[in-house]
DNA sequence: ATTGTAAAGGTCAAAGAAAGTCAAAGTCAA
DNA sequence: TTGACTTTGACTTTCTTTGACCTTTACAAT
C-alpha cells in the first residue's frame, strides 16, 4: 500500500461520522511521515468535486483544510452529473463519478458495476484518446438518462 | 515447459482459492526470471475475456495488476456468448444478441436496456468504424462477464 | 495605522516507481 | 521452411514522492 492511499483512508475515516473534517496539513503530514505537499496531492487526486467533496482552506496562523462531502438530492445530482461530464471525459473522472454515485446511494452496487464495465477498461485504451473520451462521455450520459 | 506456461500456472495457482489476485509485475518477473513485459504477454494471451478473466491495473508507485476470474455459474453460456462476439461487432448484431438474451430470459428488461444504451446509439457512429466496432465488442464482453 | 515575523497552507517541477507498448529476434512443430 | 507462438529490451505513459520556493494570515511591536 502506498502512502497516498493510507492518507486517503485516514481522511475517509475522519469524514465517516458526519461528512465533515478539518485537518492541519503539517500535523497530518507529520503523523503519517510524509512531506506536507503530499497531503495536497492526495486531496487533489482523491477528494475532488467529481468524487463528491468540497475542499476549502485557509493559510496563516490557525490555518486548516476543510473537507466536506457534498450532499445533493438525486435529481440535481443527476443533472449536475450530466452537465459536468461534458463532451469528453477520461477514465479516472468517470470512475470518480461512479464511485460517488454509489457512495451516495444513487445507484446500487450492481448498477455501479455495470457502469464501470461499460466505461472503463482496456477497451477504451486501444483507440485514440480523441475518440475514446468523447465516446465515453456520450455513453455515460446516455446511461445516466436511461437507467438512473 | 516454456516460461509463459510456468507464469500462467503460477497465476492460476494464485487465483485458485477465491478467483482473485493482485500481482506486482516486476516482482513476479523477478521471481520467475523473465523480463517484465513477458507478464503482459502471458496475460494478454491467456487471461483474456475470451478465457473468462477480467484484468485491471494501475501504474506508478504501489501499482498492481489485478486478475479476476469471472464466475461461471450460468454454466458456459457466458463464455459461449463472449466468444461468439469476437473481436468486432456492429450495432445490429449487438442489438440482436441483446434481444436474444432478453427473449431467452437470461436478462431482465432493465439490464437489456442498460446494455442497449451502452452499446448502441449515435455515440458510436461519430467515430471511425474501425474503432467503433472493436470497442463495442470489448465493452460488450466486459459487461457480460461483469454482470450476467 | 504600519510593519515585521512566524505560522500556516499552495504550487510546481524533478525524480522515482510501476506498468504498458511495440517490434525485432528466437524457437519449434507441422 | 514457414507460420504461430515466445522471448527480449528499448522506449512510453501514468501515478507517486520529494523538496525548493511562494502566498496568505494572525499577531505583536512599533
Amino acid at each position: 500500500m502506498n502512502i497516498s492511499n493510507i492518507i486517503a483512508s485516514m481522511i475517509q475515516d475522519m469524514l465517516e461520522s458526519d461528512g465533515y473534517t478539518e485537518i492541519q496539513r503539517n500535523e497530518l503530514a507529520q503523523k503519517v511521515g510524509c512531506v506536507p505537499s503530499q497531503i495536497n496531492y492526495v486531496i487533489s487526486s482523491r477528494f475532488t468535486p467529481e468524487h463528491g467533496y468540497i475542499v476549502e482552506s485557509r493559510r496563516g496562523g490557525g490555518g486548516y483544510i476543510r473537507i466536506t462531502r457534498a450532499t445533493y438530492d438525486r435529481n440535481s445530482l443527476k443533472m449536475h452529473l450530466v452537465n459536468s461530464i461534458g463532451q469528453s471525459i477520461d477514465e479516472n473522472s468517470a470512475r470518480a463519478h461512479i464511485k460517488n454515485l454509489y457512495e451516495r446511494d444513487i445507484t446500487d452496487e450492481k448498477t455501479a458495476k455495470i457502469l464501470l464495465s461499460a466505461l472503463t477498461g482496456s477497451a477504451y485504451r486501444d483507440i485514440p484518446r480523441e475518440y475514446s473520451d468523447v465516446l465515453r462521455a456520450s455513453i455515460f450520459k446516455q446511461m445516466i438518462l436511461n437507467i438512473l
